[in-house]
DNA sequence: ATGAAAGCGCTAACAC
DNA sequence: GTGTTAGCGCTTTCAT
């Protein structure tokens, strides 16, 4: 049991090898009788078709990558998940490859997945260089990129609104009567810190506020950032009453500078914080923050890789934009 | 480029493919003047050995599947971070596969690997059928468990030690000079809950102490079993100042509890938890647990598993355990 | 040190 | 509706 070959089941069933596959396939018309004996047989025998070597006939594999650049980021995982559950039912096989933020690793895996033949990439974020992705664009991989925009166009993308809605964030302390806001993470050069910010002032300027620089402080994605921003602000004596973070993990850093500080959170300052990670329930107060709806994009970026690779897609690349969401709690 | 096979690189390098593939294999000696050339044509090609046609060959993928329950449990990314880390040197490819704790799944996931011919499997949760397992005997492929034993001998098996690990954490509560101690998640049939109930009451023996039925309470492994287990103290009246919790959701639960009562923490009442989850750091006051160590345990299956595969381990299954560590924080 | 040829297990023309 | 046969791209005897 276990090691059969086709040829085996074919015997069993009394029947040739090209009616075993086109029974298992449903490749082409099959009579009932034939279908059940072939049934019957590989029950009996416990037979699975090799994949590699249906792989190498029909130069499809069923299966696809997902490359992500830190499995241990909790985003990821929920992405990989709702890309797992669009594509399962399909029959795809999704395979998890964590670069760890290493273009040199990007690159091997993804010309390790070609060499596997995967049917499509999703790509998580881009930093490989271009060699490997003009590969993908002439062997004509799907693929579907999720983030910004990349500098070639290699597929479909689906990305955030960091823009948009960092400004409803912000709106959001707006309405609560708050008119000094700050923005901490704002020296990013790299990342999404760009377009929240911009968010962040675009809301202002709607608001009829004017931008004060020594309200825009820090840099980096981690605590760090938000103790420190805070402590800047402190420090300098700058009067703020509300306070926009760069993610949730700078917004927990705040909270933990603001509660040293002994400034109370959220009479004395609102914080808003971005991603809503496990952990922004988790804290006191617990963290209102944008929801960036991970599991959705995984889904979409499924979805629309499926439809390519079944040719129901065709035609050129999508942009699809998944809203973030508001998520309202106690620290704003 | 990207596409070429090994037919056009013997051709432009000027050898036949079987010089090809050993030059690139190195499974027998090449001259040095036609290795250079097969190199240069590799180059200029842009050759790359497609894995099915060889996996095919060669009974062999310089694959292996992780099987974990939950992609989205914090603890397994760090498990799969470290199985690649101990793989990826050794040239094997780590595909990843999260079953959502669904057996049929954990079934399907590994039969296909099977027909993809992956060289060895890394389980991190048993919950599948045996008919799987016997498979795996059969066709003598690699395995190794991450967990409690499983009730077939199917490989080597690395796995925590949850009751020594727990009878220290509670340990280092009586050290404080507590002796009314609860435990919140005694009432789990399954999982690690009971082995950590076992060395909760260990540490209370041998500590001279008896054990207060009324003090073991709750079940599950999420943040309501904490803070129903501290409801159910307090409104029973039984008095404790130390509260051992089954695992740090549930010491999070806990701790909300506690504030929402106005018990302080450590003072009135220490609490340990179990994971160290991210959180852990995160919660105020910052919560005393257990690593258990899910990197080293992934690193562990990974050499476990290349030893196996390459045969520098031989003989009956190991079994590994990679102990807990206390990490002692401010909520004990 | 090198090559010719067989074949891994499967599918898909092509014939009937 | 079914079977025969030729490969998919690679490795590996076997022969030189």
């Amino acid at each position: 049991l276990g090691k059969a070959r086709i040829d085996e089941v074919a015997k069993v069933a009394g029947v040739s090898k090209t009616t075993v596959s086109h029974a298992l396939t449903g490749s082409r018309p099959v009579s009932p009788a034939a279908r059940a004996k072939v049934e019957a047989a590989v029950e009996t025998l416990g037979y699975r078709a090799n994949s590699l070597a249906r792989g190498l006939r029909t130069q499809r594999s069923l299966t696809i990558a997902l490359v992500i650049p830190d499995i241990t980021n909790p985003f990821y995982p929920m992405v990989a998940r709702g890309v797992q559950d669009a594509m399962g039912d399909a029959g795809y096989q999704v395979v998890l490859c964590s670069t760890d933020a290493d273009p040199a690793r990007e690159s091997a895996y993804i010309e390790d997945m070609i060499a596997r033949s995967v049917d499509g990439l999703i790509l998580g974020q881009l930093s490989a260089s271009l060699d490997s992705f003009s590969e993908l664009v002439e062997r004509r991989i799907a693929v579907v990129t999720l983030g910004p925009k990349p500098p070639l166009d290699i597929g479909d993308q689906v990305m955030g609104d960091n823009r948009v809605a960092t400004t409803e964030a912000t709106a959001h302390l707006l309405r609560a009567g708050r008119t000094r806001i700050a923005f901490a993470g704002a020296g990013n050069e790299t990342g999404p810190a760009a377009e929240r910010l911009a968010g962040y002032q675009d809301a202002l300027l709607s608001a009829g506020l004017t931008l004060d620089p020594a309200l825009a402080v820090g840099s980096g994605y981690d605590r760090a950032t938000g103790s420190m921003s805070v402590e800047q602000l402190l420090d300098a004596g700058v009067a703020f009453d509300g306070l926009v973070c760069v993610n949730d993990l700078s917004a927990i850093g705040a909270l933990d500078a603001l509660r040293q500080r002994e400034v109370s959170v959220p009479q004395d300052v609102g914080v808003v914080g971005f991603d809503d990670i496990d952990a922004a329930e988790l804290v006191r107060p617990r963290l209102t923050t944008v929801d960036n709806r991970a599991y959705e994009k995984g889904t979409v970026c499924g979805r629309l890789l499926v439809q390519r690779l079944s040719g129901d897609l065709t035609g050129p690349s999508r942009s699809i934009v998944v809203p973030g969401r508001l998520v309202i709690r106690e620290s704003a």
